[in-house]
DNA sequence: CATTATTTTTATAAAATTACTACATAATGC
DNA sequence: GCATTATGTAGTAATTTTATAAAAATAATG
């Protein structure tokens, strides 16, 4: 696998901003010269830069130092970085005076992290136990309740595709039936945000006592996934701000997506061919692509 | 709109991995060497990279001029950007033998990158336009098939918040009726990953035709879109990749966050307070925060 | 308070690295 | 086999870095 792109907060041009007091003279004088175009900063040599600041090239060189840069080009790689990571949206809050399309970028963005957040934070080896779990599965049932429903109903759309029996519920009278009748062979597998819901933890008791599968999409730390079988930790994060929209969602569905095509790479290629069946026969109902 | 520089969107990475066809044999060495370890090789000099693919100097400069930069150094800068851009790795597929670990990665980084795309494309204004349709709404309507089922319910039941009257219907047969029953001053979304699907095109000139206020959120260029009062462009990708998921719910999701943020930002603070006590009532069917 | 010592800051110039150009050779296609 | 394109070699130009010296600032002493 690739190797990961580490910095993501480096923000070298709020660094100079912020660090623009405690700088000598001439020091000063280079930041200034960065700040006052900080992307044409990138284009300069040092002797450019230098002459911009009216200071001597060392001068310069000894400014990236300060910064942490092993010289001048890595310096300007970074700031060039700085530049286009200027999302100073990140982590920042939709206020209730934000334009559309500042709260429409805001909320882009954050969802974008914590997608990132959930890449690096998986566990590629609990994936791949529940994907062996979903492919021994007789009947797969998801549930979700509240903001999780149409996660599940999403994911009975998908791996409807498989030929496996799948229902999915949003209630949960429902899916206390369905648990009570729960067999071994059968997967339960509950999407909850929290992991606190008291009806869901209950439902996979019973279900666990049937000896059915039971696999949490949920917070790891939580008494829901302390009683399943096997647990997807999402790490939720707070629900503090009102403005902004909970991003779980977005990510319990990618998890759904990962296990879609995890059971389908490991059911190889004859089963390949009935997917495509699927979508050719979707294709009647539409306008053709002109 | 905090000033946000020209965002051209560069992405050198995505060019270089486009064009990988169309280069000649050491050229390709090159991209091959940098695609290999992107954040690597903004590090290295013109002589390091052109050890780490095995050619000469002169072919390394030549490469960086095909891209049309100046030479190397400029094209370090602009690949340092690209990589800060947050597109990292696009159009990696899933490969049947790819590990778990390897596919999860993959479809999260697709997925992220498809959802800055929709970031980047989407357009403020005709947000703002649907924003206020919404706020004017008498009645919502969220229509969706298939795929876009769970996006509708989704939708429900954000909206289910506001104190308006919401639906969301998922057979044709419902949205056809509701179609037929609309008014001026309902508001239907019609939710399509095409836009070419026969059914919510007649439901789109129905409803239309009684005066509703019909919003597409949708294909750009599709016969659905060219039907609707207001449309949100979500251009979908190409769906060729049989292992790739479709990542166009999750922008539809997000497309509906940043709608009902809308909403909510413009109907002020008092609207808050009843936001809040929802939140409070359900907080009794949970356990604890311990 | 002036003067000198010490430290810090800054610049000059030389050394080293890096990138580019011109040209020659090899490979490919007609 | 000739024309064209592709690639590499070697030398040159450029840029950056280091070493070092001068200047400025600060502190210390008479």
């Amino acid at each position: 696998m690739a190797a990961n792109h580490a910095h993501r907060d480096d923000n070298l041009l709020e660094d100079i901003q912020s660090r623009l007091d405690s700088l000598n003279k001439s020091e000063r004088k280079v930041a200034e010269a960065i700040l006052r175009d900080p992307s044409a900063a990138t284009r300069y040599s040092i002797a450019a830069l230098a002459r911009a600041a009216d200071v001597s090239e060392p001068t310069v060189n000894r400014f990236c130092r300060g910064f942490s840069a092993t010289g001048f080009p890595d310096f300007k790689i970074r700031l060039a970085q700085s530049i286009a990571t200027g999302t100073p949206y990140v982590g920042q809050n939709v206020e209730p005076d934000d334009t559309v399309a500042e709260f429409a970028d805001k909320i882009m963005l954050s969802t974008i992290a914590s997608l990132d957040k959930a890449r690096q934070s998986l566990d590629p080896k609990a994936l791949g136990t529940v994907i062996d779990y979903l492919i021994q599965a007789k009947q797969i049932n998801f549930f979700g309740m509240g903001g999780s429903a149409s996660v599940a109903l999403d994911a009975q759309h998908k791996f409807f595709r498989f030929n496996i029996p799948v229902t999915s519920y949003d209630d949960a009278l429902m899916q206390r039936m369905v648990a009570a009748g729960a067999q071994v062979g059968d997967v339960i597998v509950l999407i909850s945000y929290t992991g606190r819901t008291k009806e869901a933890v209950e439902i996979a008791k019973v279900a666990r006592a049937n000896g059915a599968t039971v696999i949490g999409i949920t917070n790891p730390e939580s008494p829901l996934a302390e009683c399943c079988t096997a647990v997807l930790g999402v790490t939720a994060p707070e629900d503090t701000e009102v403005y902004m929209p909970m991003s779980s969602r977005i990510i319990h569905l990618t998890v759904i997506d990962i296990l879609a095509t995890g059971v389908t790479l490991k059911r190889g290629k004859d089963f390949l061919s009935h997917l495509k069946k699927i979508k050719e026969s979707l294709k009647a109902t539409r306008y053709p692509l002109e």
